[in-house]
DNA sequence: CGAGGTCACCGTACGCCGTACGGAACAAAT
DNA sequence: ATTTGTTCCGTACGGCGTACGGTGACCTCG
């Protein structure tokens, strides 16, 4: 069986079935317990940190063992990525058109936020695993009502969804550096502003320099991303809707 | 010197100046070189091919000389991130409102398609070099005359560029994995759409089938981000407009 | 009940990675 | 001629994913 073949087997496996005695020693641990332990992991300190080996340690096995359990580390990660989609709600949605729209971004914003690790899994190819189907399908129903036909309905589920992606991985870059660092942002900024201001003398950028001083000022901070997150919702859903 | 400063140093370095006559060997290379050469090897086979060994083969020297060069491998992909900025080319504005906020999208999306890899930049702190900053000033001189106010103008960009960034993401994707297997989309999907009918027997998900199947057709494809992109762009044009 | 087959587990090893350390070659300053 | 500061780089360390082969536990079959 190919790689690829198993791993759509692994993707679409059915509930906790048990397979009957089998030849051998029992596996000690199981697949969903293996992804578990990599969500958690991958939850508390990122996807760089997701060594087969310190997966393993942490289950109590020898690094190759989880080889019985999974093809190797991509399809391991394509696995979590679908598991952790298949156990996020879905909030039931109002009746109004701009509250359904908004409830699919502010879904996808949660999920993100919780696992932003998800974010960086864009290296690999999307599998569609019974998690991520019934995730675009949830968003789909939120959106039909609209009648904008399928092929915009799918544009505008897409559009959401990158909106809440963009927003949470803002808001990631910024939590991600401060805690390799120890230093938060703001700390960090008024660290750098005084020898930035020395290395930019000589040049003038007027409007970058008036801009981000008021941004930064508004924000309490370089960045404001669940700011931006709102205005980039409120525009889109007044794009969207018919005027 | 800490790297901090040392980084700053170099980011703000002046243009390329003699330095006079130093001790000891000239550099066989200079940083400017090393930088097109990180960016020619990192838009050939991507971020995560550019290794010091690897770079350092290409110009001739051993690994370790390039840390006379640059404090590291992180700081060595900031400075090259901003010479790409630098080197961007700022097109000239229309007057009317919304050729001027395309034209910030599309800037950006021209520069993210060319140089995919500074999307996978983002687990680095964000830099203000002369070249992020003076794309910034151009990006925030397209957006002021809409007459804002600062921080919605700031907003404004941020969310412009976030849309060209998820389009180029989503092209990307699948640009990277045709390359990494050497099967197209296409042929990928076909190879897999009978195997995953199977696995998905038993289960239904009306829409996502329907919806799916019509997006498929319409594309061509799985996925259609420059047309994903047009669509974006339309709508957050629209929403940003007065009505 | 014993034997054989099948499986989970895992030690070792290979070729990558970033980079710390220290020495050699070299050119300018003294 | 000696000192000093710099570039270049060989070696090494601890990480990574994973190929390969061995060991022993367990179920099934004779």
């Amino acid at each position: 069986m190919t790689d690829d073949a198993r791993l759509l087997a692994l993707l679409w496996r059915d509930g906790p079935e048990d397979p009957g005695p089998r030849r051998g020693p029992r596996q000690r641990v199981s697949l969903d317990g293996v992804l578990d332990a990599g969500v958690a992991l991958a939850d508390a300190e990122g996807l760089d940190a997701l060594s087969m080996r310190a997966l393993a340690r942490r289950l109590g096995l020898g690094a190759m063992s989880l080889y019985t359990y999974v093809p190797g580390r991509d399809e391991l990660v394509v696995l979590m990525v679908d598991r952790v989609l298949a156990a996020g709600v879905h909030p039931s949605l109002p009746d109004d058109v701009a509250g359904r729209l908004r409830a699919v971004a502010e879904a996808a914003y949660a999920e993100y936020a919780a696992h932003p690790w998800l974010l960086a899994t864009e290296g690999l190819r999307a599998w569609l695993g019974p998690g991520a189907t019934a995730r675009y399908e949830w968003q789909l129903g939120a959106v039909e009502p609209l009648g904008l036909g399928d092929v915009e309905t799918d544009r505008t589920v897409t559009l959401l969804d990158g909106l809440a992606a963009a927003a949470v991985r803002a808001r990631h870059v910024v939590l991600a550096a401060e805690r390799r660092t120890g230093r938060s942002e703001l700390e960090w900024w008024e660290a750098n502003a005084e020898p930035l201001g020395e290395a930019m003398a000589g040049r003038s950028f007027p409007l970058a320099e008036r801009v981000g001083r008021a941004a930064g000022e508004a924000f309490g901070a370089a960045t404001d991303p669940d700011g931006q997150f709102r205005f980039a919702l409120d525009v889109t859903v007044a794009g969207l809707l018919p005027r």
